[in-house]
DNA sequence: CATGTTTGTTAGTAGACCTTCCTTACTAAA
DNA sequence: TTTAGTAAGGAAGGTCTACTAACAAACATG
């Protein structure tokens, strides 16, 4: 590159550093980042020779070996014998992340009832579960008692565990900070960070909907190139990833889309429903129509016929919340995470037909609006991947 | 980590790989992050001590030493005397982007009436101005003419061009390949690839709206926390930003909020408008109320009061629209680029307070929704930023 | 004038990956 | 049985990167 003329050099106008990379990077963190590629590796695709993982990474097979080496001093890794199948040349050692021989401990606070927790292995499997009942407890007394469960968790687990993850409804920040979470009672409550000091275990905390998309994510099906995983239990939260990366927003509150207004007082004067006060002290919002309550409550005492017909209303209003976020964010699907037996049928059918017939045909007729597949213990899993993508930064 | 028992390992129960990192790193990956961290160090906050750089990034003053003699060595940074203020110590020596020195050429091809380009200096400001009639135009004699402005841009450049941005409607991918612009007949076009050689200069493509965007997170005052510049024109686009990085989705194709039904034909059926049909076929998308002609030929011989409260109706439809968008991402800011007589009025003020009473508080109060900072040149600057960001990794 | 501070450079060290070459172990064909 | 070919895994040596430690230069201050 030549130049020509006198250096004259000035600031840009304005001080916008939007999308300017702001952390160093060191030759260790491309180490760390590589170390993460083979355990992923391992973790997907199960077990590999140190061959297999060169070809799948890019890395040469001696910086394989060595990443590879680094595991199984850590006791993550270990070999596992040839593979039996005969090609030619020397057979291959397999190597396979020890799954099963640690555990992790994920906990739900999505209900309002009751704390749900689990012992998992690393792939998901559930090898205990406890319940506590929280009986209206909040603050303080909701923290004690999830404390407890946790404690009660870790001693269950007959192998070692790699980390604690929670999943929680509110607002919570990168560091595992719940900034709010009403229903807990909670405010800018270091909960990550007070758990991980108590309990002597790595704690990761984020908000339920959030994770059970990482759970879908991670176990399910849902495309990372733009999926919104919605949850619809006694609130409506969702999860969204783009172009690979969860959405987390200016405050953390990325996905609360439950307290969007769906029902307008003006035109549905004249119709049957008058917008329902919501418990966020506005009226008409999704989650006054969409949430399994209100759903029920609307449902109940109705023929088949008139329950698909309600229920099809609110898939259309569901639907066109919906059009502009997808539109928006140019998203491939749409997954719904609650009873099959209120959203998967002419609700979800009727929100899918509405986003369609409300978007551009390239975005809309490409669009899935399924039902989530993984079960109620989608937030559990979701929690477990926090551990693993915190700990192991597999994910 | 101690462990216990067997190995016993089996790989997930799916193969979804949606944040799995994919690419492998080098530590000279390292290396280029760190230059491009010197480099939009000193683009940003203008000419520096070697010092300074060292304390913003980081970087131990030897590493930002090492980095910058290798700028200097390649022309792009140069050393500008000492430091005037009297401070204690050694006078710092200051080093500073030669920003003046290289040129950007900058292409915008929103209007359908012509093509507009610039001959920039890499703070944005234009050198050189000319624009060429597309008079109906389309498919390969709109690349011609293109062609042919871009070959008179760079001649008119009496310095080295670093590189070329193109800002086109129409959905681009991210290696600058035009899927579909019916506006201009293109489809399946790979435009960057295409004048990268013909031109013998590096070429970077992205959308209209994405590009405006861009330049209003590097020359403008936009939040990389969660921003949204919606660009209405002709037609209606958007460029998005969270956590940092625009959202591209599924196709290329996000942003594409114009056609979004606003209007629905029963709701409608009582009132005083009627859904219009779209460009797009379809009737009663965003577009046919929002873009530039709808708007004049809405208010075209009323009053100002009638006026007044046509645009505040149709800010109504656009906040209806955006509230859902807005919640589900949690954007700290919406920005409008357009014409400010019908933009920066009851329009404006109407859709951020239809924005306010139908989303959450801690959403909407906090939400800006102001006229872009950038005038008619923003896809311009944006384009240059392509480049800048394509070639030395600055944003 | 001595002292302390800040800047920028030199020298040495540790880590990370690469390429090249070697041994091991198997299949396939003469 | 022998020979050739293929593939896996590891060892040696080289390059690149950034860090720490130490130092000289240049200035302000008491």
């Amino acid at each position: 590159m030549t130049t020509t003329g006198q250096p004259q050099v000035r600031a840009a106008r304005t001080v916008g550093r939007a999308l300017r990379p702001t952390t160093k990077a060191l030759p260790e963190h491309a180490r760390a980042h590589n170390r993460s590629m083979v355990l992923a590796h391992l973790f997907h695709e199960g077990p590999s020779s140190r061959a297999d993982i060169a070809r799948s990474t890019g890395l040469t097979r001696v910086t394989v070996s060595g990443l590879v080496g680094d595991l199984i001093t850590e006791g993550l890794v270990s070999e596992l014998g040839v593979r039996s199948e005969g090609k030619v040349g020397k057979p291959a050692t397999l190597v396979g992340m020890r799954t099963s021989d640690f555990l992790v401990v994920a906990v739900d606070l999505t209900d309002d009832e009751r704390i749900l927790g689990a012992v998992m292995t690393l792939v998901g499997d559930v090898v205990e579960r406890r319940s506590v009942p929280l009986e209206g407890r909040v603050g303080e007394a909701a923290l004690e008692l999830l404390e407890q469960l946790c404690r009660d968790l870790l001693a269950l687990a007959d192998r070692p565990v790699i980390g604690l993850g929670i999943a929680s409804p509110g607002v919570i920040d990168t560091d595992g900070r719940v900034v709010q979470a009403p229903n807990r009672g909670w405010y800018d409550l270091p909960l990550a960070a007070l758990l991980t000091e108590r309990l002597e275990v790595p704690v990761h905390v984020a908000n339920d909907a959030n994770t059970r998309a990482l759970g879908e994510f991670t176990y399910g099906e849902a495309a990372g190139s733009g999926s919104m995983v919605l949850t619809i239990g006694e609130g409506v939260g969702a999860g969204i990833v783009v172009d690979g990366a969860l959405v987390l927003g200016r405050h953390n509150a990325a996905g609360e889309i439950g307290h969007v207004t769906v029902v307008d007082a003006e035109s549905a004067a004249g119709s049957d429903e008058e917008p329902a006060v919501c418990a966020c002290g506005r009226a008409g919002c999704l989650e006054t129509v969409l949430s399994v309550p209100a759903l029920r409550r609307r449902t109940s005492g109705l023929t088949p016929e008139e329950s698909d017909a309600a229920l099809a209303s609110v898939g259309r209003k569901l639907g066109i919340a919906l059009a502009p976020v997808v539109s928006a964010l140019d998203l491939a699907e749409v997954l719904l995470a609650g009873p099959p037996d209120l959203l998967d049928g002419p609700l979800r059918e009727t929100a899918l037909s509405t986003v369609r017939e409300r978007t551009m045909p390239v975005i809309g007729h490409g669009l899935a609006l399924r039902m989530a597949a993984m079960d109620e213990d989608g937030a559990l899993a979701g929690a477990a991947v926090l551990v693993l993508s915190g700990q192991l930064g597999v994910s």
